[in-house]
DNA sequence: TGTACATCAGTGAACGCGCGTTCACTGATGTAC
DNA sequence: TGTACATCAGTGAACGCGCGTTCACTGATGTAC
C-alpha cells in the first residue's frame, strides 16, 4: 500500500479513490438516463456516499459533466488515432476511423450525446481542446475542406440515427459492415472520384 | 362568433382556443429551452392561464410533446414534398431536398432535436408515421438503399453539427451553401459516380 | 321566450417529490516538534 | 517514540425551489323543454 506519499495526495484518502468512483457512477448514470437526468445526489448515492461528499472532488454538476464529456474525447481520440495506425492505404485507413467514430458513438450514446450536444458556454473551453480529436476525423492534411466536412458529417449522421434508434440494425448485421457498406456507396471502388470530373454516365 | 357551431366544439371555447395556445407556447419553450427543460407549468404560465388548465387538452407532458413532435414531422415532409417538386432533374430536385432538411433544422432546431431525439416507445406509433416523411428523404424509388442511407446520414450529421454549434459557419457562408458546396465534394460533377467503375485517379 | 339543467374549460390550493446547494460538524490521516 | 495540532474527506440536517399531478370547485356556455 505505500505508494511513498510524498506529494502524492491525490489518490488514496482515508476514505478511498471517490473521484474515479464518482465519474465511473456518472457515465453510468448518463448511458441509462441521459446527461440530462443526471443528478449529482444520484451519483453520491450510487458511489455509496452522502449527497454532499461529491462537491470534495468537483464543484458542482456541470463540472462532472464537463470531466465525463472531456474522458470522452480522450477515448474518442485514441480511437480515432489507433484507427489510423493500421491500414495501410489512405482509404483504408479513412474506412478505419469511420468505423471507429461510429463505433464509438454506439458503445457510448449517453457520453456521445454529451460530447457532441448543445454547447454550454462553461465547457466551451474545456471542450475546445479535446474536439480538435474528433475534428481531426476528416482532416487528412491534404485533403479537400469540404470533402472532410462531408465526412465527418455522414459518420456524424450515421451515429445519431444508430443510436437515437432511427436506423434499425437488421440481425446479422453489424455496425461496422453498415459503415462500409454506407461508404462504399458514396466512394463506388477506389479513389473518391477525385479527378472523375464528370465523365461518368 | 358565427360559425353555426352544431358539432363544431373543437374551436371557441369560453376562454379561447386554448389547444393552439399552449402548444405555440410550447415550441417557443422547446426552441429556448430544449425539450428535456419543458415544463408543463411554464407552457401553462406562458399561455396566461392556470398550471391545470393544459390538462383539459393534453394528457400530460409526454402527450404534448409528442404532438409538438408531430406538427414538426407535418412540416418537415412538406418541406421535403416542396423541394421534390421545384427541380427539374434528379441531382438538382435532390439538392433542393437535402436543403430543406438541413434548412429545417437549422431554423427549428430545438424542435429537430425532439423529433430526432431518442426514442420514447410511448411516442413510437405516434411518430412513426410521420417520420416517413423524413425516410422519404433518400427514397427515391429506384436508388439504391444504402446510398439512400448515405445521403440521409450526410444531411442529419450536417444538420446536427451545424445546431450543435460544431460546424462554424463563415460569415457570408450560408447554410444551403455549405449543403451544397459539400454535396458537390462527395459528388465531383454530375451523376453520382455511378457507372464510374473505378476508372478514376 | 324563459327557465332548469348538463356540460366542461379553466381555477386554485395542496400533495409529495427529488433536486442543487448551504452550513456547521466529525473524525481519520498526516505532520511538527 | 509520544503528543499536540492542522488538514481536509466525508457527514447529515436543512434550505428553498419548481415540478407533475390530485382534487374539489366555479362559472360560462350550450341544450331541452
Amino acid at each position: 500500500m505505500g505508494e511513498t506519499g510524498a506529494a502524492r495526495h491525490s489518490d488514496g484518502y482515508h476514505h478511498g479513490d471517490l473521484k474515479p468512483v464518482l465519474i465511473a457512477a456518472a457515465r453510468r448514470l448518463v448511458e441509462a438516463d441521459g446527461h440530462d437526468r443526471l443528478s449529482l445526489r444520484e451519483v453520491a448515492r450510487q458511489a455509496g456516499v452522502s449527497a454532499m461528499a461529491p462537491y470534495r472532488h468537483v464543484e458542482n454538476r456541470e463540472a462532472l459533466l464537463a470531466e465525463l464529456a472531456a474522458q470522452g474525447f480522450r477515448e474518442l481520440g485514441a480511437a480515432l488515432k489507433g484507427a489510423a495506425d493500421q491500414g495501410v492505404d489512405p482509404r483504408s485507413r479513412s474506412l478505419a476511423q469511420a468505423q471507429a467514430y461510429v463505433g464509438f458513438a454506439c458503445v457510448n450514446p449517453g457520453l456521445f450525446r454529451l460530447m457532441v450536444g448543445p454547447l454550454d458556454p462553461a465547457q466551451k473551453q474545456l471542450i475546445a481542446a479535446d474536439a480538435e480529436a474528433a475534428h481531426a476525423m476528416g482532416a487528412t492534411p491534404d485533403i479537400d475542406p469540404d470533402l472532410a466536412r462531408a465526412r465527418w458529417a455522414l459518420v456524424h449522421g450515421l451515429s445519431m440515427l444508430i443510436i437515437d434508434g432511427r436506423l434499425a440494425i437488421a440481425p446479422g448485421d453489424t455496425v461496422p459492415a453498415i459503415v462500409a457498406r454506407t461508404a462504399a456507396a458514396l466512394w463506388p471502388e477506389s479513389g473518391v472520384c477525385e479527378g472523375g470530373a464528370g465523365q461518368s454516365a
